[in-house]
RNA sequence: GGGCGCGUAGCUCAGCUGGUUAGAGCACCAGCCUUACAAGCUGGGGGUCUCAGGUUCGACUCCUGAUGCGCCCACCA
């Protein structure tokens, strides 16, 4: 039923605030990150149609092309059969069907959440639509001549059997071993000693390089080696890559197999010897013994091989990174083939003067540095992977011109020659190469017939996600926002924190230590998930997150609909309430008002610097510290008194109460809107039919009231708490009143009109006034505050422990004025000092002097020992 | 090797542009079922703000260095 008011107009005349869901895969079901960056982005939604504008959040998921096509195959596994088997299109429309059902448990686990997105645009990365905008993308991008078709060296994953880019590639260290293999010279004259942490690589060797300026080695530069186990021969080559001073200055080279290799057989004409068959098992280049093996067996034969041989120089332990791929984690080969690639270099620059114009912003700030690193370092993107679960590249190949044949549609002929005997590239497109597009791709691009929705809602206003896809998200979707539209796609980019354990490691299936936002919602609550997830979840940082920590928010939770439930249950609150007028207002309804606007500020400005986590904080305070606790007991009082009529309170405590449902709506918004549609509503609020699109409070329609004004009320305040200290150390029970004795100072004035609220909010009985120089009321209990002190008689005092407590305040004070002395003393601190610092130091001084003197008389007054 | 960030109460963290008695939640202790709330109320204990210098009248806050930890990027076979 609310749907409706989430949906979003692009022919509305409001201004646009829209925000693009990072999709979320559709692997699997979501986890507690999820929960985190979605509320993030409802809250902002939230807050904005609250605020009038016309909002878009549009929601989504992605095919997810390697990591889907993984959980299918595993699926296909417990069948017992292989994608192989099944056969392409088969196994495509199995992945279609995981697909659709995986979409649809994550739309509903966001709508439990309470995610407020417009659900009827939801789109998904090969969609039709989507999927035409990924083929137009890649025509005009092949047809500026930006994405082209090589043979080079690339990331292989032998698992899956494809290519990935370097983005997908994590590497990880650890400790290997570093062997020395020695290669005798052809001409029997000696060897020359290599080092190598993959021995079995040799057999891929086309060279041996060593530097041009080696002293050492100038002799042997265009000599010949023999290389071991095979009846091969190795040019030396000089190549100022080599490093002289590790190991022997000897550089075994293998251009099929390391990118550093690859770079020097380039420049040297070497062969390129792939070493590895289809399945990443040893081919007929390495002796036959070796044929077939895996890459960790034949390690460790050739080592032995080669020890058996006399061969073996050396064998030390050795640090070394080694690539893995991200989502397989099996360990990556470099591997020659035939790939897509993208240009990058010349899309670039527009991306790097936005962030550095700040026309992009990044929040955290530090971010920036680390997205113009990774643009001004940048590398060719591999675009094409050996899947069957994605977007088909649109590229057809002759048959009779072998020339390519790139096109939108799907063509009949070869543009070229017009031969019908063309066929379609077999690889399917990089994932990211749909996600990059998803700013305008979701609104309609490249349609042309209607693009109101392009028209109104790109850019967005705010990207919403994990630092840990600045790479492969963000900082694409800038670069195909500038080079498609012409314009960034989004203002803010706001990473929120990576969720963790308890122990701060990252959520894995593995360890089995995620958290299930559906089963906490169960719990406690989806408000209670929001509420917890933002608290604890710091701005681009790590939260470290316990299903405990969720019990924080379920309490909070709780806590308001029993701040509610005492206004609802009031007979006394009419349908009708009275709007505010600030000459009926008592002094602690004024400052629950200011404290209401203060509130107003502080949240307005916590979002607007995505500080979600004190905005979380703030309202926390207002509805805990300020509504509940003095709220509420002033209404008591009020109502038990009848000293003021009951409707008049009843109607500011509405009022605040509507007023903090509404700030509170954004970050929880089934309780608000719960509580919401029972309130009576207040002539000061507008009042439509769902919180959803009510206004959100600021600051400039707001009553507030002078620090002068509410004076007395906070040294009231004081005291009141100073008698509850009493109290508690009288261990009397709450219903028994108390009777006090009151001294004080300047304040007295104002302190005896609030003697009504004193009585009540402190359940007094009798007070007695006494003159600051009257005789300490022996024995009793003191409490000593800034300006007054309070007495209460008790059965029993334990007299040294009461001693031993002001002797402790004593020292405390002492400590402070000594403090407050030093910087007085000081003159120049007195020259230097702003003046109110320094008059803020007098008047401390002058109060904790007369304190200090209070404490002193009781201390006689008790007797000392 | 380069970059970024973090070391504050037993635990998880706030503390923004230097001046508060350094705060919150959880945990702990004491007393309370006070008619909104025991998922609660009223109090209480607990911190040489990692260490060492420096700037300043004044540093948890700014600078330098040390040290421990985390993340990212690159990489010597």
């Amino acid at each position: 039923m609310q749907q409706r008011l989430f949906a979003a107009d692009s022919r509305s005349t409001r201004e646009p605030y829209v925000i693009l869901m990072p999709p979320p895969n559709v692997t699997d079901r979501l986890h507690m990150g999820h929960g985190l960056n979605n509320t993030l982005q409802d809250i902002y939604i939230r807050w904005q149609r609250m605020c009038g504008k016309e909002v878009c959040w549009l929601p989504g998921t992605d095919h997810a092309g390697i990591a889907t096509q993984m959980m299918v195959e595993k699926s296909l596994q417990q069948e017992g059969i292989t994608r192989q088997e099944l056969g392409r299109d088969e196994f495509v429309k199995r992945c279609w069907q995981w697909k659709d059902k995986h979409g649809d448990i994550i739309v509903s686990q966001l709508q439990r959440l309470g995610a407020s997105a417009d659900w009827e645009r939801q789109a998904f990365t090969m969609s039709p639509q989507l999927s035409q905008a990924v083929r137009s993308t890649f025509v005009d991008l092949y047809h500026k001549g930006l994405i082209y078709r090589g043979e080079r060296l690339v990331n292989w994953d032998f698992a899956l059997h494809t290519a990935i880019s370097d983005d997908e590639v994590v590497n990880i260290e650890e400790t290997g071993k570093l062997w020395s293999f020695a290669y005798p010279l052809d001409d029997g004259s000696g060897e020359l000693v290599v080092a190598t942490t993959r021995p079995e690589t040799m057999f891929g060797d086309t060279a041996v390089a060593v530097h041009p300026d080696d002293k050492r080695y100038q002799a042997y530069i265009g000599k010949q080696v023999k290389l071991p186990l095979t009846t091969r021969t190795l040019t030396v080559i000089a190549d100022p890559y080599v490093k002289q001073d590790f190991g022997s200055g000897c550089v075994k080279i293998t251009p099929a197999h390391d990118f550093n290799d690859f770079d020097i057989g380039k420049r040297h004409n070497l062969p390129l010897r792939n070493i590895f068959d289809a399945q990443g098992l040893l081919n007929e280049q390495a002796p036959v013994p070796l044929q077939g093996l895996t890459r960790d067996e034949a390690r460790t034969r050739t080592v032995q091989l080669m020890q058996d041989a006399g061969l073996l120089r050396d064998t030390v332990k050795h640090r070394l990174t080694r690539p893995y791929s991200d989502r397989s984690k099996v360990l990556i080969e470099p591997r020659l083939s035939q790939q897509w690639f993208l240009k990058m270099q010349p899309l670039v620059n527009e991306a790097v003067r936005i962030a550095q114009d700040g026309e992009l912003c990044f929040y955290p700030p530090s971010w920036k540095k680390t997205y113009l690193h990774w643009l001004e370092n940048i590398e060719d993107w591999c675009i094409s992977r050996q899947l069957w679960w994605g977007h088909r590249i649109p590229v057809w190949r002759c048959a009779d011109c072998q020339q390519y044949t790139v096109a939108k549609d799907d063509p009949t002929q070869c543009t070229h020659c017009h031969s019908q005997a063309i066929a379609q590239d077999e690889d399917v497109l990089d994932t990211w190469f749909s996600s990059w597009l998803w700013p305008f791709s979701t609104l309609g691009w490249p349609a042309v017939q209607d693009n109101s929705a392009l028209q109104k809602f790109y850019p967005s206003q705010v990207l919403i996600t994990g630092a840990d896809i600045i790479f492969l998200w963000v900082a694409r979707m800038v670069i195909a926002g500038l080079e498609t539209i012409g314009s960034p796609p989004f203002k803010d980019v706001y990473f929120n924190s990576i969720i963790c354990d308890h122990q701060g490691r990252k959520f894995s299936k593995t360890l089995g230590n995620g958290i299930d936002p559906l089963a906490v919602i169960e719990a406690h609550g989806a408000d209670a998930v929001r509420y917890t997830c933002i608290s604890l979840a710091p701005l681009g940082g790590r939260a470290r997150l316990g299903l405990k920590d969720f019990e924080h928010g379920g309490r909070f939770i709780n806590k308001l609909w029993n701040a509610a439930r005492f206004l609802l249950a009031q007979p006394a609150l009419p349908t009708k309430l009275p709007a505010l007028s600030a000459t009926e207002l008592s002094v602690p309804e004024m400052w629950l008002l200011s404290e209401f606007k203060q509130t107003v500020a502080k949240i307005d400005k916590h979002l607007r610097s995505y500080r979600v986590d004190s905005m979380a904080e703030t309202l926390y305070h207002f509805i805990w510290g300020t509504y509940c606790d003095w709220g509420v007991e002033i209404a008591k009082n009020i109502l038990r008194q009848q000293s003021l009529p009951p409707e008049q309170i009843l109607a500011t405590m509405t009022y605040v109460m509507d007023g903090l449902l509404r700030l509170a709506h954004p970050m929880m918004p089934f309780i608000s809107e719960e509580i919401w549609q029972r309130l009576p509503s207040h002539p000061d609020w507008d009042r439509p039919r769902s919180l959803v699109v009510a206004a959100f409070p600021e600051t400039k329609q707001l009553t507030s009231f002078s620090a002068e004004e509410l004076q007395d009320w906070h040294f009231t305040r004081r005291v009141i708490t100073a008698i509850r200290t009493l109290r508690s150390r009288s261990a009397l029970p709450p219903r028994n009143k108390l009777n006090v004795s009151i001294v004080v100072g300047a304040a007295a004035a104002g302190l005896r009109a609030d003697e009504e609220w004193l009585r009540d909010l402190a359940q007094l009985d009798g007070i007695a006034w006494l003159a600051a120089d009257a005789p300490k009321p022996v024995p009793a209990l003191v409490q000593v505050g800034a300006g007054f002190e309070v007495y209460t008689a008790a059965s029993h005092i334990d007299m040294p422990s009461e001693r031993e407590k002001l002797r402790k305040e004593q020292a405390q004070l002492e400590t402070r004025l000594q403090k407050i002395a030093g910087k007085l003393n000081n003159t120049a601190f007195c020259s230097k000092a702003p003046p109110h610092i320094l008059q803020e130091q007098r008047d401390k001084q002058r109060l904790l002097q007369e304190q200090l003197h209070s404490v002193r008389l009781n201390l006689q007054a008790l007797g000392e020992d």
